[in-house]
DNA sequence: TTGAATACATAAGAAACCTATGTATATTTG
DNA sequence: CAAATATACATAGGTTTCTTATGTATTCAA
């Protein structure tokens, strides 16, 4: 797990990205795959992930379906044309920032410049 | 400039990493440092640095000593033994982090396996 | 039958940042 | 030389984004 300031302002885009790739998602159904994935290092709770999701709804980047699964409602998720839109552009600005960051983080990375004299 | 959700959660890593390659430096030294070498890319406001530099300061990972140009007062940071296995440990997580997202968000890129039936 | 997993949702609070404001000195430019 | 810009610090108030806690309800495994 990581500690929880780094994941935050990127679950935007990650729920798009997933919704975008694998299609038709429910809410549940994408903490456990973000969880697989991640291999249990990021981990959407639920206080997050639902006032999100309802976020992007309400900004036509997802619509939404419900089916009864038993006597049980489940909520699909399916990424829009804007929606589509944003995830490229968020991914783009992420994978961006991380080549910022690298050439941040990295340089003299042992402090080898540090002489002594 | 990236968009503000980004960059949250990476400030004291920024601060850190600068402090332990460059060696001493002022805070407004540090906004510019960090400007110059992100392109403008990221450019720290001084409402989020200088908290987080008396955070940093209170809890003994940076030292300070204050110097007089002129008439003005100019204050250094430097970074401790404890600070330097604080950045250690911080530049490793976000450099995993980053091959986590790198990972989530590359896949299916152009989401090829949609295929049409 | 009871705990865990599935599945949704929201309220309250914390963390980390931005905007605005304040103070003051130093330098550049018209 | 006046005014704008840059240098240099600091803090208060507000926003965003997340976590924790709580609530409801069904399904499944032990």
């Amino acid at each position: 797990m990581y500690s929880s300031e780094l994941i935050k302002g990127t679950l935007k885009t990650i729920i798009l990205k997933l919704l975008k790739s694998h299609g038709k998602m429910y809410g549940y159904e994408i903490t456990q795959r973000v969880k697989e994935l991640t291999k249990n290092k990021i981990q959407i709770t639920e206080g997050a992930l639902y006032p999100t999701l309802h976020l992007l709804e309400k900004n036509g980047e997802v619509e939404t379906e419900t089916e009864n699964i038993g006597k049980r409602v489940r909520k699909y998720y399916t990424i829009t044309p804007k929606g589509n839109v944003t995830v490229d552009l968020k991914v783009n600005e992420f994978m961006d920032f991380m080549e910022t960051m690298k050439f941040l983080l990295d340089m003299e990375l042992n402090s080898a410049h540090v002489s002594i004299k």
